[in-house]
RNA sequence: GGCCUCGUGGCGGAAUUGGCAGACGCAGUGGAUUCAAAAUCCACCGCCCUCACGGGCGUAUCGGUUCGACUCCGAUCGAGGCCACCA
C-alpha cells in the first residue's frame, strides 16, 4: 500500500467528531446561507450490522451533503435508530434477552460502522425512537389523531371540538348508521339509498350515543374489524405487512378474524395522497406503486331492488335476529321509497354493461344475506359461509381460479330493463371493497365469466370491440361499442357510461361514485416492544386520552414480555401498570402497542430540533428545515413507511403543526445490491455438476497439489479467452492452468439477493479493513447508477484502491520507507504552505499534526507539485472536469463523476510536474467521494484546516471550448473519415474540407450529392446516390 | 393475470436533446522494470475476413419513422420489481 489508509481514516474521523465539523447551523446562525435537508432512511439496528445496501444509501447522501457544504449550503444531515418493532423483539425472544439491552449493543455497533465509513452526520442530532424523550412525541402525535376528525367539506383534519360544535349548532346531523352528514335542511333533500333512514339531531341523542358518534369520527378509532391475525407472532398485522398470506416478518401464516382494534383513518386522505404526488420529485414508478396501492376507481353505485316475492319468501326482517344489530327503524318521510322494498347497492366501474348483468353476487358476510335467503337455500348458504370463514387467507388466494358460491333463492330487478336476475353469494366478492355486492356481467368480466360458466348462468354480450371480433371462450373486458343496450346502443364505452349513469340518477337509482382499495390502517399490535397507547379504557371499553402532561407514558420494564399466544397483549401482564383511577373512576390502560412504523412516521421532523422537551419540534426550526430536500432509501418502503409518513404529515399540516403539505420533496431509491455472481452450470470429468465455489476450491487445490481439474459449460461449450474452447485450452484447463482467472468466461453466471443462507454477503468491516473506507465508498458509487440493481463484485474494488494510490503518488509522492509508524509516510519539512488561499479562511480547528515525528532518516520524497501555471490543454481538461464532476455529483450520477476524476488523475500521472492549482482543485473534487484521503492530501499540500467547507471549485466557461474541432464525416450515414477544423470555421469551409477528406473521396467519387448535412459542432453527413 | 422497469464486449457499466457505440474500471494479452515476485509504467483488448492497407457485421429478435436509431414507434422473446378475485 502506498499509504496507510487505516491510520489516516481513523485520524480524520476523530478530527471530524471532536470538531463537530458537520454540525448544522441553527437557523438563527445561518445568515443568508441556503439550506438543504439531506436525509437517509434511518436504519433498523439489527444484530447483523450494516449491509452493502446501507453503505450504498449512506455514501450517496454523504457525497451530496459534502458537496453542498463546500458550496456554502447549511446542510442538515442526521441519522438515528428506528428501534421499536417486531424484528428486534423476535430476535430478543429467540436469544432470550431483553430487547432494550440487546439493541444498545446493536446501536453501538451500527454507530461504529457508520463512523468507520466516514459519514458526515451531525451526531448531536442522533435520535432513538425507543427513548422516552422521543416516543413521548410519538404518543403526542397519536393524541392529535385521536382528538381530530376529517371534515369532508374542506377535505382536511380538524380538532374534534369543531365537530361537536357543528353538531350542536345543527349544521351536521347523525345518520342512523352513526355517520355524520350535512344537515339536509340546509342542502335540500339528499337521495337515500338502501334502508330508509332519517337523520337525527345532536340533541335527540343520548349521552352514550353522542359519545359513539364522536368516537366514530376520530382519525384514531377503535373498531371491530376482520383483521390479519398471526398466531405465529401472536399479533395482528396491517395489510401491508402480510405478503402472500404470510407475515412479512418471520413468514408465519396469517388468518382473518374479527377483533376490536385501533385503526387510523388513512382512507380519508386517499384522494389527497394521490393528488399531492404531483408536487413531488419522486420516481414515476414509485408514484405508480402508491397510486396502485391506494387504488382509486371511478364508477357508479347502482341500486337493484329485490323482487317482492323474494322478500316475502325470506320472511324479510324476521330472519335478521342473530346478525349484527340493525339500525333503528324510523318512520319514513313522504315521497321516499317504500320501507318494505329492499335494495342492493352495487359499485361498478362499467355502468355501460348494465344490460349484460345476468345475476348478482353478495359477499358472504353481507348483512342483507340473512334477510333475502329463502328457506330452501338457507342451509347451503350457511354451510358455504362457514366454509369461507374457515379458510385462511392463503387458501383463499390459492383458490382464485376455481370460483365457488351459493344461490340465495332471491332475485333482484335490473333497473334498466326490469329483468329478474338471481342473487348469489360468493367469496370472490369482498365485503371490504365497494358495497360488498356486485352486479355480475359475465360477458365482460373474467371473474363473472368463470362463475357464470361454472353455475351455468346466462352470458349476454353488450359491448363489441371497436374493430375486430369479440374473443371466444372468455370475457371481452376492453372498452368498445355498446350493443343490445337500448338506451346506449352504438355509443363508445366512455360515453355510454356517462349516458346511463345520468339516466339512472334522474330516477334516483344510481350516482357517480369513487372507490379506493386503500383500507384504514390497523394500528395496534399485541406486542411488548412498541410505544404504549396514551389511552385509558373505562369499564365499557370506551377510550379516553391521558393528559398531555402525563407524557411520555413509559413502557413498563417487564421480565416476561413474550406474546401470550392469545389476542391478550403482553402488557396485560403488567398488573400494577394497567390499573389507574381518575376522579374516583376506575380505568385500565390500553395494553396494545403501536406498530413498528409509528416512530418512523415523523422522525424527520425531530431531527430539526432533536433535544426540545417542550415541543416535538420548534415551529421556526420546522419552517426553516422542512421539507426534506433529498430523501434516499430502499424501494421496499414504497407503500409502507412512505405512505404512512405522508399521512401523518398531512394530519399535522391540517392541524397547523407543520408548514408543508408533503414531507419529502425529492426521493431517490437506491437499487438493490445483489450478491456476487454464482456459477453453477459446470460438470466434472465424471459428468457431475459442480458449483463455482467447488471449482474455485478445486483450482486452488490443483495449483497446490498438481491435481488435474477440468470444467466446461454444460449447454454451450465453454469459452476461454473469448474464443471457442480448443483442444489446447482443454489441456491447459486440465492442468488447472489459469482456470481461476478465466472462471467468469466459463460461466453462465447469475446474481442473487445477498443472504446469509447463500453465503454471498459482503461484510463492511472486512472490506474497510482490507481496502479502506474511501475505496469502498468509491467502489459502491462506481458500480453503476444509484437507482439500478447491480451485482456486487469484491474483485473490482482493487480498481479504486489503485486509483487512490495513484492520486497519492501524484499529489504526495512515493514513499521511500516500507515500514512506517502509525500515521503515514513522510512529507518534506519545507514544502507546501504557499497554496493556502487567504481569501476564504478555513473553518474549524487546526489539524493536529499526527504525522510521524519529523524524522531525518526518511529522505525527502519526490514531489511533482510546482507553482508553475497550468498549460492550456490541461487547463481545459481541468475546467471540463470541474463542470462534469459538479453536475454529475449534484444529479447523483456518481459513477460517471468518478470516471472523470480517474481520467484527470490518469492525465496527472503522465505529467512531469503537477501545477499546485490543479492539485488543489483535484483534491477538493475528490473530497466528497474519498474524504479521508482528500483531507490528508489537503493537509499535506500545506493547509492547516479541514476542507469540509472550502469552496467547491468553479470552472471558467471560457476555458471549456477547444480551439479546433474534430468532426466525424459520414457518407450515407456511415463513418468514413474525421476532419479537424478551426472551432469558428463556417459551414461552407467545413463541408469543403469534409468532401476532400481522403477517406471520403472513394465513397463520393462519381456519385451525385443528394444532400450535404452539417450538424453544428457534431458531424457532417453526405447523402449520395 | 394487471401495472412498471430493463435487455449494449469475457464482467460492471458509458453514450445528458436522434449525431463518432463501447468512456471509466475489472478481467485478459504483450512488453518495460526486477535476481525473482509484488507494486508500478507503456501498448493492445466487440465479432468476422485480411500478412497488411482496409473492409464487412454489430446495442435481445423482427419490422417501421429518419440523411442518420442503443436512443423514437409497433410486434415478438427474455429478465427483474410491485400488486394480485379491488367489481
Amino acid at each position: 500500500m502506498a499509504y496507510n489508509f487505516t491510520a489516516i481514516e481513523k485520524k480524520w474521523q476523530q478530527y471530524w467528531r471532536e470538531n463537530k465539523t458537520f454540525a448544522a447551523l441553527e437557523p438563527a446562525d445561518a445568515g443568508d446561507m441556503p439550506k438543504a435537508y439531506v436525509l437517509d432512511m434511518f436504519p433498523y439496528p439489527s444484530g447483523a450490522g450494516l449491509h452493502t445496501g446501507h453503505v450504498e444509501n449512506y455514501t450517496a447522501t454523504d457525497i451530496v451533503a459534502r458537496l453542498m457544504r463546500m458550496r456554502g449550503v447549511n446542510v442538515l444531515h442526521p441519522t438515528g435508530w428506528d428501534a421499536f418493532g417486531l424484528p428486534a423483539e423476535q430476535y430478543a425472544i429467540k436469544t432470550n434477552r431483553h430487547p432494550r439491552e440487546m439493541l444498545a449493543g446493536n446501536i453501538d455497533n451500527f454507530r461504529r460502522q457508520i463512523q468507520m465509513l466516514g459519514m458526515s452526520y451531525d451526531w448531536d442530532r442522533e435520535i432513538d425512537t425507543t427513548a422516552p424523550e422521543y416516543y413521548k412525541w410519538t404518543q403526542w402525535i397519536f393524541l392529535q389523531l385521536f382528538n381530530s376528525y376529517f371534515d369532508p367539506t374542506d377535505q382536511k383534519a380538524r380538532p374534534i371540538e369543531h365537530l361537536v360544535n357543528e353538531l350542536f349548532n345543527e349544521n351536521l346531523v347523525v345518520a342512523p348508521d352513526g355517520e355524520v352528514k350535512v344537515n339536509p335542511v340546509q342542502e335540500g333533500m339528499e337521495r337515500i339509498s338502501g334502508e330508509v333512514r332519517v337523520e337525527r339531531l345532536w340533541r335527540e341523542l343520548s349521552a352514550d350515543e353522542q359519545r359513539d358518534v364522536i368516537d366514530g369520527q376520530r382519525l384514531a378509532y377503535m373498531d371491530e374489524v376482520p383483521v390479519n391475525w398471526c398466531p405465529g407472532l401472536g399479533t395482528v398485522l396491517a395489510n401491508e405487512e402480510v405478503i402472500d398470506g404470510k407475515s412479512e416478518v418471520g413468514g408465519f401464516p396469517v388468518e382473518r378474524r374479527p377483533m376490536r382494534q385501533w385503526m387510523l383513518r388513512i382512507t380519508a386522505y386517499a384522494e389527497r395522497l394521490i393528488k399531492d404526488l404531483e408536487l413531488l420529485e419522486w420516481p414515476e414508478s414509485l408514484k405508480d406503486m402508491q397510486r396502485n396501492w391506494i387504488g382509486k376507481s371511478v364508477g357508479a353505485e347502482v341500486d337493484f331492488e329485490i323482487a317482492p316475492e323474494s322478500i316475502a319468501a325470506a320472511g324479510a326482517r324476521g330472519y335478521a335476529q342473530d346478525s349484527e344489530p340493525q339500525p333503528p327503524r324510523v318512520p319514513r318521510a313522504a315521497g321516499e321509497v317504500d320501507a318494505d322494498d329492499l335494495v342492493i347497492t352495487v359499485f361498478t366501474t362499467r355502468p355501460d354493461t348494465l344490460y349484460g348483468a345476468t345475476y348478482m353476487v353478495l359477499a358472504p358476510e353481507h348483512p342483507l344475506v340473512d334477510r333475502i335467503a329463502s328457506q330452501p337455500h338457507r342451509e347451503t348458504i350457511e354451510s358455504y359461509r362457514k366454509q369461507v370463514a374457515g379458510k385462511s387467507e392463503r387458501d383463499r388466494m390459492a383458490d382464485t381460479k376455481e370460483k365457488t358460491g351459493a344461490f340465495t333463492g332471491a332475485y333482484a330487478i335490473n333497473p334498466v330493463n326490469d329483468e329478474r336476475i338471481p342473487i348469489y353469494i360468493a367469496d370472490y366478492v369482498l365485503m371490504g371493497y365497494g358495497t360488498g355486492a356486485i352486479m355480475a356481467v359475465p360477458a365482460h368480466d373474467e371473474r363473472d365469466y368463470a362463475f357464470a360458466t361454472k353455475f351455468d348462468l346466462p352470458i349476454k354480450p353488450v359491448v363489441r370491440p371497436a374493430n375486430g371480433e369479440a374473443p371466444q371462450g372468455r370475457a371481452f373486458t376492453d372498452e368498445g361499442i355498446a350493443i343490445n343496450s337500448p338506451l346506449i346502443d352504438g355509443l363508445p364505452t366512455a360515453d355510454a357510461k356517462d349516458r346511463i349513469t345520468a339516466a339512472l340518477s334522474r330516477e334516483g337509482n344510481a350516482y357517480r361514485s369513487v372507490n379506493y382499495k386503500l383500507r384504514d390502517w390497523l394500528f395496534s399490535r399485541q406486542r411488548y416492544w412498541g410505544e404504549p397507547f396514551p389511552i385509558l379504557l373505562d369499564k365499557n371499553g370506551n377510550a379516553t386520552a391521558i393528559a398531555e402532561g402525563e407524557l411520555p407514558l413509559a413502557l413498563p420494564q417487564m421480565e416476561d414480555f413474550k406474546p401470550t399466544g392469545t389476542p391478550e397483549p403482553p402488557l396485560s401482564k403488567a398488573r400494577d401498570w394497567i390499573r389507574v383511577s381518575r376522579d374516583g373512576q376506575e380505568f385500565t390502560r390500553e395494553t396494545n402497542t403501536m406498530p413498528q412504523w409509528a416512530g418512523s412516521c415523523w422522525y424527520y421532523l425531530r431531527f430539526c430540533d432533536p433535544k426540545n422537551d417542550k415541543w416535538f419540534c420548534d415551529p421556526a426550526k420546522e419552517r426553516y428545515w422542512m421539507p426534506v430536500d433529498l430523501y434516499v432509501g430502499g424501494v421496499e418502503h414504497a407503500v409502507l413507511h412512505l405512505l404512512y409518513a405522508r399521512f401523518w404529515h398531512k394530519v399535522l399540516f391540517d392541524l397547523g403543526h407543520v408548514s408543508t403539505p408533503e414531507p419529502f420533496l425529492r426521493l431517490v431509491n437506491q437499487g438493490l445490491i445483489l450478491g456476487e455472481m454464482e456459477f453453477h452450470v459446470f460438470e466434472t470429468e465424471a459428468g457431475e455438476p459442480v458449483s463455482a465455489a467447488d471449482i474455485r476450491d478445486m483450482a486452488e487445490e490443483a495449483t497446490e497439489q498438481g491435481i488435474s481439474v477440468y470444467a466446461f459449460h454444460k449447454q454451450t461449450g465453454a469459452r476461454l479467452k473469448g474464443r471457442r474452447v480448443s483442444e489446447e485450452d482443454v489441456e491447459q484447463t486440465k492442468q488447472g492452468f489459469r482456470l481461476k482467472a478465466n472462471l467468469e468466461i466459463l460461466a453462465d453466471g447469475r446474481s442473487f439477493k445477498m443472504s446469509k443462507s447463500r453465503g454471498n454477503v459482503a461484510n463492511p468491516d472486512d472490506l474497510v479493513r482490507d481496502y479502506g473506507a474511501d475505496a469502498l465508498r468509491l467502489y459502491v458509487m462506481y458500480m453503476g447508477p444509484l437507482e439500478a440493481q447491480k451485482p456486487w463484485n469484491t474483485r473490482d474494488i482493487i480498481g479504486m484502491v489503485r486509483f487512490l494510490n495513484a492520486v497519492w503518488r501524484n499529489l504526495v509522492g512515493e514513499e521511500e520507507e516500507e515500514d512506517r509508524g502509525p500515521g503515514f509516510g513522510v512529507r518534506g519539512p519545507g514544502e507546501g504552505d504557499g497554496g493556502a488561499s487567504p481569501s476564504s479562511p478555513d473553518t474549524g480547528n487546526p489539524i493536529p499534526d499526527t504525522r510521524s515525528s519529523p524524522d531525518t532518516r526518511h529522505p525527502k520524497p519526490e514531489t511533482r507539485i510546482t507553482g508553475s501555471p497550468i498549460p492550456d490543454a490541461l487547463d481545459r481538461m481541468m475546467n471540463r472536469t470541474i463542470k462534469k464532476v459538479g453536475e454529475d455529483t449534484a444529479a447523483l450520477r456518481f459513477n460517471t463523476a468518478i470516471a472523470e476524476l480517474i481520467k484527470l488523475n490518469n492525465e496527472m500521472t503522465r505529467l512531469a510536474e503537477i501545477p499546485r492549482d490543479l492539485a488543489e482543485t483535484f483534491t477538493l473534487m475528490l473530497a466528497p467521494y474519498a474524504p479521508h484521503a482528500a483531507e490528508e492530501i489537503w493537509a499535506r499540500l500545506g493547509h492547516t484546516k479541514t476542507l469540509a467547507r472550502r469552496p467547491w471549485p468553479e470552472y471558467d466557461p471560457a476555458k471549456l471550448a477547444e480551439s479546433t474541432l474534430e468532426l466525424p464525416v459520414q457518407v450515407n450515414g456511415k463513418l468514413r473519415d474525421k476532419i479537424t477544423v478551426p472551432a469558428d470555421a463556417d459551414e461552407a469551409t467545413i463541408l469543403q474540407a469534409a468532401q476532400s477528406a481522403p477517406g471520403v473521396q472513394q465513397w463520393v467519387a462519381g456519385k451525385e450529392f443528394k444532400k450535404r448535412l452539417y450538424v453544428p459542432k457534431k458531424l457532417v453527413n453526405f447523402v449520395v446516390g
